[in-house]
DNA sequence: TAGATTGTTAATCGATTAACAATC
DNA sequence: TAGATTGTTAATCGATTAACAATC
């Protein structure tokens, strides 16, 4: 759904949303200009006009942006009114609060169902949504039409289980697991691993 | 402790650690070569070696880098057995998932504690770790000597919340909460928004 | 009108890749 | 020696920033 836009804009068009969502909807924001939003978001003015302009939402000279039509063109751009389903794997800790998590549907993103393969966990629901047994994945996700995946299973699990997601028709991967996953080309691949953000932070000290 | 190298070769450091510590230690892999490490995490060959240049571990035409050598130059480079202090704020969903998760030990990060103002939580330890009020936050950074922190609290309290950190004598602080937060150019920040970045996924397909 | 702000074009900066000499 | 691999220098590529004209 979105063309030539580079990589690192991309990724900043959730943290615009996210911004202009929250700010009050008392007329005090009818406008918002290039240079606030950058002030508050810790960015270049200019970026963030470049950025936006890829929305296709025009600015106007003096006053600023629109802000409810750029959240709509920043909605549009997103693809946050079509929804998509995702589905995670692993319902340990970090699976689990994602399941309780509601943020998801910011975005559009319905998720349907965790798959584990402790006995204890399978059949029961969290966040209102079950936990089915590993090897109902495949079937899973073709039923729910899942296209994003979520791994939180331990490092040595998780290559294999990429593979299984994609063949069960998963497109897109993000990893929680401290490996790097990789796939073809046509499979999106987002990995974090959180103890490595933070000795990144710790070695920058 | 770590000095002129690019913010993204920095970023790799512990890809590369983390993977080098995977290989098995039966002497399949005294040593080996930036190709094949570049080839299992997905990267161009060249970039791999300047990267490991950073480290000062040299490579050997012919044969590669030695494993062992190579590990011990990335844990030196990333300060990994200077044992450094963090605390979690917010023991919900994720806080907890992150206090009982054992993996910052791998890179020398002590998880001291977390804090919240649930009065169910506090006094309770999660993953071994006690769960302190909110109210002894800075007192207790400063008895930990912590000097990083995880932020995994609402949206609406992250801001303040790392401003109290920050007055606690916290230097670096990776943010889970769907805001960005700002701080000094002396307080090293990372956002990381979950939900933010499975959209970024979708909108890629 | 004057001033503020957008949008665009050119310049800069930094990261990655290509080319290739050095070396074991 | 020949071949594989490192390490470095130069070229390319992409992202950010600076400069400035357009506009309300």
């Amino acid at each position: 759904m979105n063309r030539d836009i580079p990589e690192f804009s991309l990724q900043r068009m959730p943290i615009y949303l996210n911004f202009l969502r929250t700010l009050p909807d008392d007329g005090t924001y009818n406008y918002i200009s290039s240079g606030a939003i950058a002030q508050a978001l810790g960015l270049g003015e200019v970026l963030v006009r470049k950025d936006l302009a890829y929305t296709g939402c025009a600015g106007r000279p003096k006053v600023g942006y629109p802000r409810v039509e750029l959240i709509a063109a920043l909605e549009k751009f997103l693809c946050v009114n079509d929804s998509k389903c995702a589905v995670i794997v692993g319902a340990g800790g970090l699976g689990s609060a994602l399941l309780s998590y509601g943020g998801f549907t910011n975005y559009g993103i319905e998720l349907s169902c965790a798959f584990d393969n402790d006995p204890k966990k399978i059949g029961t629901y969290i966040g209102g949504k079950p936990v089915l047994p590993m090897d109902e994945l495949n079937e899973g996700c073709k039923k729910y039409g899942a296209v994003l995946a979520i791994i939180a299973v331990p490092a040595a699990a998780a290559q294999t289980t990429a593979e299984l997601l994609i063949k069960a028709g998963i497109k897109a991967i993000l990893n929680f697991a401290p490996v790097q996953i990789t796939a073809g080309d046509d499979v999106k691949v987002i990995n974090i691993d959180v103890a490595a953000n933070l000795a990144i932070l710790a070695s920058m000290l």
